[in-house]
DNA sequence: AATGAATGAGAATTCATTCAT
DNA sequence: CATGAATGAATTCTCATTCAT
């Protein structure tokens, strides 16, 4: 994107995967994978269609090449924030999700969601794949935050599991709704956080004594 | 899916057309627009393919026609509700997000929103119209019951637009989720839909003294 | 056409077969033998599809029907002309060609030979048969008057068969034209049958010393 | 047709329109528009059912580059011998009559004509471009010639629109016949060019004084 | 490595024909 | 007799994939 083409053959090689890969993310998040051709993919990222094909055998394996590249940033960053970190609960799990949201929100890897939401039918093994890997693993990481908090008293005692989903759904859904139906209807995303942590945290402390 | 198709020309044209409405979304809702075949639909329905161009002029047509028919009991539901209620504003709301998710959850009609989600994109007139007469007149009817909690008294004062939002999300989500990756985890919608209201409802209202 | 529809069921059904054919033959001279539905042959004709298939088993059947009943008013015509006329061999071929055209020009059976040139490649058997029936015994006619006229000296004495076709040939594009390309010019049918017969005719005499 | 396909892949962007146009008008002609399949297209042009489409987007814009390709040189050519003649007015529109001849019956050329009559009630358009480039601009010639030899004293002075339509009627109509139905019959083409040329120069000359 | 012309299986769509009413 | 809903074979058109250059 940034680099200067010289001479075409002499672009590094190494890059052309990861470039690819995210021609085609843009493209499946925005259509789904049926409606999305590799004729649309190649010219997006500058090559012949014959050049996809040097890199991934089929469109599914571009897909699924697709999905694995977009799902490990989403937990490294996780897990990296929960080990360096020291504050309260409630700092954490606010911390958290909005690290998660610009994650999402900044790169196009908030695609990702939105994509498997809607091929999961089409691609039951991929969405395991993904339902392993992220789906789990962030479950994870939120419910170590939730049970920190409850241990800790800040938070009231609540079924984890069940908090864990209702916690997260309105950030992913600020994230879906960012890949599908925004050009209706303009939301502010800020505002937005703002009032979840609000509305969210606030239903998730212990009621305190508003003298 | 049951009978006996002894008779091959079988007339039904008053039933016909919302028989392959119906086909065609549990369809196009479980592997999108564009990887459904006319052929599977119109099986699904026990007619034969040129039977479902008797009354769909074209494909797309048709998915016209499954978002039309499955929009409008979206909102009539709603819509009826705030009429007939009379309770405080926790309650009503309490029983506007139940309805709705059972409405969803129940019918096939759960699966219009995220057949929205993954098709937006390539039916931006379509969505435009989804988002004109369920999303706005959705919003504005969950809007009307934050107003009234907040005028009353029971709810915090805060801001209405993002409130409404993030309020919705996890019903959503839920939804969004029952068609997408359920057969991955299992969650439990029951639980779910407590911990919803036990969270959120509780976010929403005024911090009482818990002496 | 005419008739009055008081009833539905209380017409004359011996009509509706050649009222099929003319709405047949109308839509096939328009258009050609594919390109016409059977759909909109009913239509046309005020009866439902199936009806068609009462009367004529198929399309290809249909189509030589009308072959077949557009074809033999176009012979008896002339051959009676020929039995009842005892002017000179000028008058008569005039006089012929008059008729002909009128009887093609003012009738739908003028768009025989035009369907006959369009399909003719895809009905060989059809073709043939018009061939005999009509081609074979048309030429005849006119050749007996060539012959008649030379044989009196009222005609140059010329190689009768491409005669014969020669001066069909302005009198058969008047017609063939009128179902083809006249929307898009305008030409004058009069003006243009005077001419033919001053060109040709004068063409077809024996010069004479015009003192 | 007769070449050996040793390579399934073989290029040759250049040649390939013009080949694939002439398999179309070929089959066009023989059939009409309706009644040929893409599949024959391609298969007597050597090529796949793909390949076809790469070149042209619809059987319909198939058709109409047929036309438009058909049709340029059906005019050129006549353009070019109208400007490097010098002799009278009754050789310039034989020589004229007898090159159009040999270009329709000798190329395939010939087919356009009868394709347009043929086809001209399905594609308004096409037919009203025909006749713009072909048909008034084709009559433009005769008339030149008919006026120039009407002016010197060859010609008999007539009536120019309708002799110019009487005039070419029947090198139309051999031309014709030569697409649809000569294999019923046979003519003797060089025997009816000089029948032709007998009767109707022959009618267009003053008349002599044949002592 | 890269290209893009060529392929052909597969999907949407049409329409002649059938048949229960 | 007449109807028109239903059928499915046939056709147009698409697009993932291949392969000679």
């Amino acid at each position: 994107m940034v680099e200067i083409p010289t001479k075409k053959h002499e672009r590094r090689k190494e890059a052309r995967p990861s470039e690819l890969i995210s021609s085609a993310l843009a493209l499946f998040v925005e259509r789904g994978f049926a409606a999305t051709k590799m004729d649309d993919i190649a010219e997006k990222a500058g090559v012949s269609k014959g050049t996809l094909y040097l890199y991934f055998d089929s469109k599914e394996i571009l897909f699924k090449a697709v999905i694995k590249q977009g799902v490990l940033p989403l937990l490294d960053e996780g897990e990296k924030l929960l080990h360096h970190f020291d504050g309260d609960a409630r700092s954490l799990l606010q911390e958290f999700m909005l690290r998660w949201w610009k994650l999402m929100g900044e790169t196009s890897l908030g695609g990702i969601p939105k994509l498997m939401i809607s091929e999961a039918g089409n691609f039951p093994q991929v969405a395991a794949y993904y339902y392993e890997n992220v789906i789990v693993r962030g479950r994870n990481l939120i419910g170590r935050v939730l049970k920190m908090g409850m241990d800790s008293g800040e938070f009231r005692v609540m079924d984890i599991e069940s908090t864990i989903d209702v916690i997260m759904a309105p950030v992913l859904m600020l994230i879906v709704w960012k890949y599908s139906l925004t050009p209706c209807g303009t939301n502010n995303p800020k505002q937005y956080m703002n009032t979840y942590f609000d509305l969210v945290i606030n239903g998730l402390m212990k009621k305190e004594v508003s003298k």
